[in-house]
DNA sequence: GCCGGTTAGGTGACAATGTCACTGACAATC
DNA sequence: GATTGTCAGTGACATTGTCACCTAACCGGC
């Protein structure tokens, strides 16, 4: 049973008739999943739709050596549509979701869902565009790795991570993982970004002294 | 108008009442595109559903300094998402759709589109499916991309690309755009396969000599 | 045939990144 | 302060990417 009316949070059902909004917020329930928690992974997949009503999750995936590479992170009012996907097409995968704050999830079963997205174009469009946001997202990481420098993606993702913040709190395999490659040329890259003075270095904490300068090399590329 | 009754085609519309089908044909219109030609791209967005009737559309992705990585392919019988994804995420994107072999497309209006979506379950089904299987691509590329080693990937790719035949025809600029990496690179693995007398090369062409030993190293990882 | 232009492929030097093995530094805890 | 586990630094080396330049094969015209 829910209390709170996630509907008003999601754009694909805000818009919504009132009395679908209560019928969903019957057939819906709600979940609480704690920081650093796996929301989902090759060993669970559900067979539901999830939406985020708060926190963030991070997608990722991992090697068959055990290395891992940051996909993209759901914000609270988006959808996951990973785990339908892979549903969808019957196929193993082996990206994982971790909840990187603590997170309230909102569970859709798969018939209310079919029922929705049949009946409301709004609802329709807003799986869509879910399902898009994530082929681009995609897209965007292909490139990066594929043709992409590791000091430009170092430096971009660390002022997107220390977004409206003085510091970055990550250990360098942290910051190994979203990027996809090894602890060590992080470190190496981080150097040379300490040299320059655009950083400074503490154990698990990078602090920034020159945002404009990581700038300059992040829009280089 | 179309003569041609290519809704017995797709999963998605196959099954639908004969009606429906009627009106599809009517409303759809179908396109012939040369082998080689663009079918979208970053110039060339369009808005409406493609879905392939015939043929093989090459989907690849250029990075600002020109290189090339094939980010996946549809055959027959599938339908083109990219576009649309890109059209509703309202995003820029640089990925192009090539014709590998002469094409034949079915163009389905947006408006018939979200009201086919809306009515029936197995056109909705089929939509979000191929949604999924786009996802699933993009997921394997950034594993390959991301951990993957080049001779193990060229293998592989080697072996898709010349599936039941004695040879593959192109060039090692060809490959190094399909795996997304440069000509010499390609140059330098096929010379070693060559060596080990797993290939033979020609100006544009490579002959199997040994699928067994390509099979091994492209299973390795 | 020959010639000249174009494209495909080869090569060596070097730069960037990834891997490996090992070391020391730091923090928490007993 | 000794122990233990995590985090970071380092040098050697392997792989991959980049660059400059070269040669070989093909193609069209004559």
């Amino acid at each position: 049973m829910t209390i709170l009316d996630w509907t008003a949070r999601f754009k694909g059902t805000a818009e919504l008739p009132m009395e679908v909004r209560e019928r969903l917020n019957k057939s819906a329930h709600v979940t609480q999943i704690k920081t650093g928690d796996q929301v989902f992974g090759p060993m669970n997949i559900p067979d539901s739709l999830f939406f985020l009503y708060e926190g963030r999750i991070r997608v990722s995936q991992t090697s068959d050596v055990g290395r891992e590479i940051v996909l993209y992170r759901i914000e609270a009012g988006d959808s996951c549509v990973l785990t339908t996907a892979c549903m969808l097409a019957e196929e193993a995968y082996n990206a994982e979701g971790i909840a990187e704050t603590d997170v309230t999830v909102v569970v859709l079963p798969k018939p209310a869902f079919d029922r929705l997205s049949s009946e409301e174009d709004a609802f329709r469009n807003f799986v869509f565009a879910a399902y898009s946001r994530r082929l681009i997202d995609l897209l965007r990481v292909v490139d990066d790795v594929a043709f992409g420098r590791i000091d430009v993606r170092l430096a971009e993702r660390l002022l997107t991570l220390g977004d409206g913040l003085k510091e970055v709190r990550a250990t360098h395999q942290d910051l190994a993982s979203e990027l996809g490659t090894a602890r060590e040329v992080i470190s190496r890259v981080l150097n040379d970004f300490q040299k320059r003075d655009l950083i400074e270095q503490s154990r698990g904490l990078i602090t920034f002294k020159d945002k404009a300068g990581l700038r300059a090399i992040a829009n280089f590329a």
